[in-house]
DNA sequence: CCCTATGCTGAACATCCGTTCAGCTGGCTG
DNA sequence: CAGCCAGCTGAACGGATGTTCAGCATAGGG
């Protein structure tokens, strides 16, 4: 397992942090709105009304959630730009993000619930991706490693799609393709029909057909 | 706007149905959870009462929206079998459903939740929707218009996800693109880019990056 | 020693939820 | 006309939820 990748760290813990805690899981598990607060409890072993005592409200357990996780995500997935091609530090990102999924089971579902929950957390989130799946892309451009596209910053969006679907589309792809991400294998079957379908073009030369 | 393909007909309609509509539209906008069975009511301009009267209970009323809902869309997607390319099949069923999604304001809404929100309907309409893809795609392999595939059923649902991505994801896309796929070409903008990423190979020769 | 701040709890409160139920209405059938 | 039945309502019930509040324990500083 991680070291500096450690998210919860041992068993005895602040209350408030076991609380904190408990919420994610919770979270990541059920949703914000069918969390309760005294569920969130039960689970830290600790009364409804710390819960309270500690974070104000609900939302403010919500809040700290939020921005714990992001600074988290933050913290594991920036380097210290040690220069080289972007696609590869691209790369090397997306190797720690998806570690770091597989080291804390329940953070793909978090993150899941984030982006698809429509909350403005989630929004900002995914176009900061967008901004930099596109700049990786332009530079990949510049130095010949990718054809010049037309509309760039869709076509850095679809990456992103392509790349994050079994974080974002988690148990819809599951249960369509009959795999488990939590198992690697199923997460490097996905990456290799990615990088087929990015090398060599489907459709060489028609129009392309989309889905149902 | 559509004749067959109307949903909601004029505005005096039975209760029944005007409840049931009532609780479509907060559902596509708010989800199921959030959507009580008082606000059902009141947008129908009927008692709370009445809603359970009539449907047996707030699953009685989602159980409906959600056969109602799958009806229409297999009635209005579904063709006479008229032969030729499948392909060409799949391409006019999408057509069909992209303006089926325009006329139905909150159609894609209904549908984003019905598919993220877990529920098993929609894990198993997703399910058959990559058969669907799956199944075209190899038709258009063994007429020589598309490329082998190693792993056909993984590179189906990229089609699927890309092609669907507007409705999937579509607060998500709105926000990073800056787009409103209430108008129509931020839609073609969308296909064309996919068109272009199947039948121009992104990184020709090179290994995939995929997003961070 | 006292005293205060801190962590924490049990019980309660107001509010909202889904659902029930007795009863009202108006139009159709006999 | 009498009767009745489907459509519909207002009021209430039991339960769950977020939050409040007075008070308990305990450790640390004067």
């Amino acid at each position: 397992m991680g070291m500096s990748t450690q998210l919860t760290g041992p068993e005895d813990l602040t209350a408030k942090a076991r609380i904190r805690a408990a919420a994610f899981a919770l979270v990541a598990e059920r949703g914000v709105h069918a969390t309760t607060v005294r569920a969130i409890a039960q689970r830290a072993g600790v009364s409804p009304a710390l819960v309270i005592h500690h974070f104000g409200s609900k939302q403010g357990v919500m809040d700290a959630i939020s921005t714990w996780i992001v600074e988290y995500l933050h913290r594991n997935t920036r380097e210290p730009d040690r220069g080289g091609d972007p696609a590869q530090a691209l790369q090397r990102r997306l190797v720690r993000f998806e570690r770091m999924v597989a080291e804390v089971p329940l953070l793909g579902a978090y993150v899941r619930r984030m982006l698809l929950d429509g909350q403005p957390d989630g929004l900002d989130w995914f176009r900061r991706a967008v901004d930099l799946s596109a700049e990786e892309l332009a530079h990949r451009e510049r130095m010949g490693k990718a054809r010049p596209s037309t509309d760039l910053r869709a076509e850095a969006a679809m990456l992103l799609i392509l790349g994050f679907a079994p974080v974002l589309l988690g148990p819809l792809l599951e249960h369509a393709l009959d795999v488990d991400f939590d198992d690697e294998r199923s997460w490097t079957r996905w990456r290799d029909a990615e990088s087929e379908l990015l090398t060599s073009a489907l459709y060489p030369g028609a129009a392309a057909a989309g889905p149902p």
